[in-house]
Order: C-alpha cells, then structure tokens, then sequence
DNA sequence: CTACGGGTTCGAGCGCGCTCTAAGTCAAGC
DNA sequence: GCTTGACTTAGAGCGCGCTCGAACCCGTAG
C-alpha cells in the first residue's frame, strides 16, 4: 500500500504520515525499488490507536513515548501499562470535568429558554448575572487543561510563577 | 481590584487577562486616577464562564462572538441561546469520544495485564497486534477534532482537499 | 532620595501540531 | 516523446493561545 492509499484509509494527509513518520510515532516505512513507502495494512491499527490517544488528549510527546516502549519489546510492557492507566485517569478526570462544564450549559441555556418559544425577549436578569448560580465552584479550579508549556517542575501553571 | 489581585482570584495571569481584554473577551476595563485597571468582582463570573467554555474546547473566535452577543443587550439571547446549544451539542459529542477510547483504553491496560502482578513477563502477542480487536470501528473516524484551521468551507479537514 | 513592588503599553516569541511549497524522480498512458 | 500524477526530500510557514521582555510610570516605605 502506497501513502496515498493510507492516507485515503487512515484520514490522514499523505503530509502527516510522512510527519509521524519524521518525528518517530510512525516506524520508517520500507520502501519499494521506486523508494517509494509500502506500508502494510497492519499500520492502520497502529494509526487507529494513536488517533485514539489523540483524540484523547495526548500530546505527541507522549504517544511517542508510548511508541518508543513498543518498540522496546515486552520487556517493556509494565512501563506501557502503567503509561497508559496514567493517560487513563487523565482522560476520566476530563470527561469529569466536561460533564460537570454540561450542567453549567444546561443551566445557562435554561435561562435563555423561552426567549423564543414564548414571544417576550428580556427574560429579565440573564444578562450579566450569569446564571451560574447553579454552584460556587472555587475559581482557579477551572483547569482540567492538559498542555503545560515548558516541561520543568515549574509552578502548576497559574499566575506569577516568576 | 486591581489586575494582580483579579489574577490570583482567577487563576488567570495578569498577562492573559491583558491579553484576553485586547482581543474582546474581557470589556474594557475602568481605570483608576493612575490608569490602572480597576475591577469590579463582578468581573470573575464571566471569567469563570469563559474558562468553562475553554475547558470544553471552545475557540476563542466562539467565546468571541458569544462575548459580542452579550454585549449586544437582551435582543440576541436567542442567538447566544443558539450558540450555546451548539457547544452542548459538540462537547456531549466529546464526551461519548472520550468515552469510547476509554474502552479501548481499558482493553489495551487489560491486555498487559498480570505483567507485574505475575512474575512472568512476555504475555506472548500483546505487542503489535495491538488488543483492539476490540472493535473495528471505521477508520478515518477518530475526528472527535475540534479546531479545524483556514475557517472556509473547505475539505471537512482529511486528506487532498487541494 | 532611593528602592521596590506594583502597574502600563507594545510587540516579539514560543510550543504545539500540523500544512504546505519547491524542486525533483519515476512509470504509465496518449 | 510528452504529459500526468503520485511519489520523494528538506525546510519554511501557519493558526492557536498564550507568554514574555523592554521600557516606562507611580506611590509608598525606609
């Protein structure tokens, strides 16, 4: 299978797997006498999961990990697992926190409601209230955001950590 | 309160909510007789909302127009209502995503299972077969991908739309 | 008077994950 | 023989959301 085939079955771009393939998510495709990729279908599962890892949140670097440890062979296994539970707690904790985001919605968009159903606009306060009295929720809280620039054990990313 | 203490309160860094009132997000901010910014706490509900927006992976261009709408009085709650209904539509869609890869997830940590438990390691084919015979599941879906660049209505985001 | 700890503006820079261009090779079809 | 189209490489560029540096201003404490 030729990249453009994979890129057709993965949804990828043929840019992006020659991209994977650069940075090392993707293992360097064999090549035919044209030197030109052959990639067997078996890839597709391997891009199925790190879409799946993608999708959830993953940053390269550590599917890349991930994908190093594979390489690494079974006696690397441990380390995958105990990666992946890792990755595992984050993506619960995400899914939290979007479900806990869903009821502030609901509320929100309750206050709206009617507004056209009924014919009467100015539902009185919704405007600058916000209707997120639904719960205190401490502020400084809202931060189930994966993405910590610049590695090192700095502070855990609000304010003047300087 | 002044932008230091509305930092701490916030989580945000002085930084940002300079930045966030530069591009819209945040109105102008009223200025004390030395011209610093003076707020009103008033102000951290909205913060709150917005990092409840961002946290369930709205574009900044969207809190934009939302915060447009907003300032645009009662007459388009309708649309704010509409905007927001949107977003709930997109982010329950997030959620069954994550929900499904926390399957496979879960599939994946069970196929390596025992590896430590166990003092065997080497549980034969867990490596490349990848346990995600767990479903099929159609490739080029793993699009649960918000943030879709060069806004136009172009390709739907896969491969060749050149 | 001086130092310091805030604040201000403007604009450059960064990390991420692609995305695209340029210039070239090759094989098949007209 | 020539065009077409899919491929190759190296490397530049982009959109996003901040993040930071430089240079400056101000008010208060020592």
């Amino acid at each position: 299978m030729k990249i453009g085939e994979l890129a057709r079955q993965s949804g990828l771009t043929a840019h992006t797997i020659r991209y994977y393939e650069r940075i090392g998510l993707l293992p360097r495709a064999g090549r035919d006498r044209q030197r030109q990729r052959d990639y067997d279908a078996s890839i597709l599962t391997w891009i199925e999961f790190l879409g799946r890892l993608k999708a959830t949140g993953m940053p390269i670097r550590d599917m890349l990990r991930y994908a190093e440890l594979r390489a690494g062979g079974p006696a690397t296994e441990p380390d995958r697992r105990r990666l992946l539970e890792r990755h595992r707690e984050a993506v619960r904790s995400q899914v939290a926190t979007l479900q806990d985001c869903l009821l502030v919605l609901d509320g929100k968009i309750a206050g709206y409601a009617g507004n056209e159903i009924a014919g009467y606009a100015g539902n009185e306060r919704t405007d600058d209230h916000d209707s997120s009295d639904i719960e205190p929720i401490h502020p400084r809280e809202h931060d189930a955001d994966r993405r910590r620039h610049r590695s090192g054990p700095a502070g855990p990313r609000p304010a003047r950590a300087r």
